[in-house]
DNA sequence: CACGCGTGGTC
DNA sequence: TGACCAAGCGT
């Protein structure tokens, strides 16, 4: 890095800890000086906002206050406390670092960044965070907000996820850190990319790096980063077969097709291929009944199209499917992902409309009344 | 190393 | 309202 601009990065991180002593946002984790509870929070802060992680973060440290604690806990209780928040590997590799520390560290979370590396689900991002805000080392962090807020400032050119351009901004954001306040300046800087130097419509006006920012002195701010394209997700078309009787929900591990949601529960579900109707979907050791509408639960990468039936099984003897029954009242407390959840609303939804067209029959089905459940994928009924 | 990974908020 | 995006990681 060019020495000549030793003296900037001086001035402009002075301006930075100023406005961050000045505007930081209240967080539970910085309650905390627990390495533990900061490795949680930045696994769980990982592609996903502040608001949204605060209060998973405070019932998993009820659950699991220690590391041994989560080490000790089965993967399926902690799952179940992940459960919602989404990028569910995150949640197992936690768990697996846990173990990893109590084997190789004694239970004590470690300082240094090689270390930490090498500790599953902690990448550079994460072992510097670590490192800087819950040991004070002079460790950089280089996240979304750093990598805007940095290729701004020096009007950084080319795609900042290349090689070249992120050594460039890794040692920059390693001069911000050498000071004595490592942890704060990297908060400050992802505060600031957070909350003022946002992608659309930067808040350049309120901005402590106004004065230095190369990028708003070219009058183009939001031209950096430079951001690459992105394709266009895919369609996925799935079955899903709702089984349900006075114990609850059939739901099962995901199908290995389906490693997006491996360890969490869901209810038989098979993808089709590209000239597949979803009526010629047989599941082994269920009758497929009623077709009762179609769920469409978009994901970054991909568009699910589910088309949901009602199934009931064979006899239990003859049912190769791996599962068991979830009362409806012990969804919450389990491992469910979001699209179980629409699935089985709109599975809810069809059947009260059938039950109340046909209000004599005594259907079994009308015993099926869990309470409502949220859900914001649109669905419709055939 | 380009890609896949969940969900909810924002405009 | 749909497109974009958010304190990344592993493969």
């Amino acid at each position: 890095m060019d020495p000549e601009r030793e003296p900037a990065i001086a001035s402009a991180r002075a301006a930075l800890l100023s406005f961050y002593d000045a505007h930081r946002r209240a967080m539970p984790w910085r309650e905390s000086q627990d390495p533990y509870a900061i490795w949680v929070s930045e696994v769980m802060l990982q592609q996903t906002r502040v608001e949204t992680v605060i209060p998973f973060y405070e019932r998993f440290l009820r659950r699991f206050a220690t590391v041994t604690a989560l080490a000790q806990a089965d993967e399926a209780d902690v799952l179940a406390l992940w459960a919602g928040l989404g990028y569910y590997r995150r949640a197992r590799l936690l768990h697996a670092g846990a173990k990893a520390v109590v084997a190789r560290h004694e239970g004590k979370v470690p300082s240094d960044v090689t270390a930490l590396k090498a500790l599953p689900g902690v990448g550079a991002y994460t072992a510097g965070a670590i490192a800087s805000i819950a040991f004070g080392l002079r460790e950089p962090v280089l996240d979304g907000n750093v990598e805007r807020v940095l290729s701004r400032w020096i009007a950084l050119e080319g795609d900042p996820m290349a090689p070249a351009q992120r050594k460039v901004l890794w040692a920059l954001a390693g001069r911000f850190a050498d000071n004595p306040r490592p942890g704060d300046t990297n908060q400050a800087l992802m505060e600031l990319g957070a909350t003022r130097c946002l992608p659309a419509n930067p808040q350049c006006l309120l901005c402590p790096f106004a004065k230095s920012c190369a990028a708003l002195a070219l009058g183009t701010p939001e031209r950096f980063p430079e951001k690459p394209k992105k394709a266009p997700p895919r369609t996925e078309r799935w079955v899903a077969y709702v089984m349900c009787d006075p114990r609850g929900f059939w739901l099962g591990p995901a199908p290995s097709t389906l490693d997006r949601w491996t360890g969490m529960l869901l209810p038989p579900m098979v993808r089709l291929d590209a000239d597949q109707a979803p009526e010629e979907i047989a599941l082994a050791g269920m009758i497929r009944q009623e077709p009762l509408g179609t769920v469409t639960h978009i994901l970054t990468h991909a568009r699910m199209q589910i088309t949901v039936f009602l199934a009931t099984d064979l006899k239990e003897s003859a049912r190769p499917l791996v599962g068991e029954w979830v009362a409806p009242g012990e969804l919450d407390a389990r491992a469910i992902p979001k699209v179980t959840r629409v699935i089985l609303a709109q599975a809810q939804e069809a059947m009260r409309k059938i039950s109340s067209a046909s209000a004599r029959t005594k259907d079994s089905i009308r015993e099926r009344k869990g309470r409502a459940i949220k859900g914001s994928s649109s669905a419709s009924s055939t």
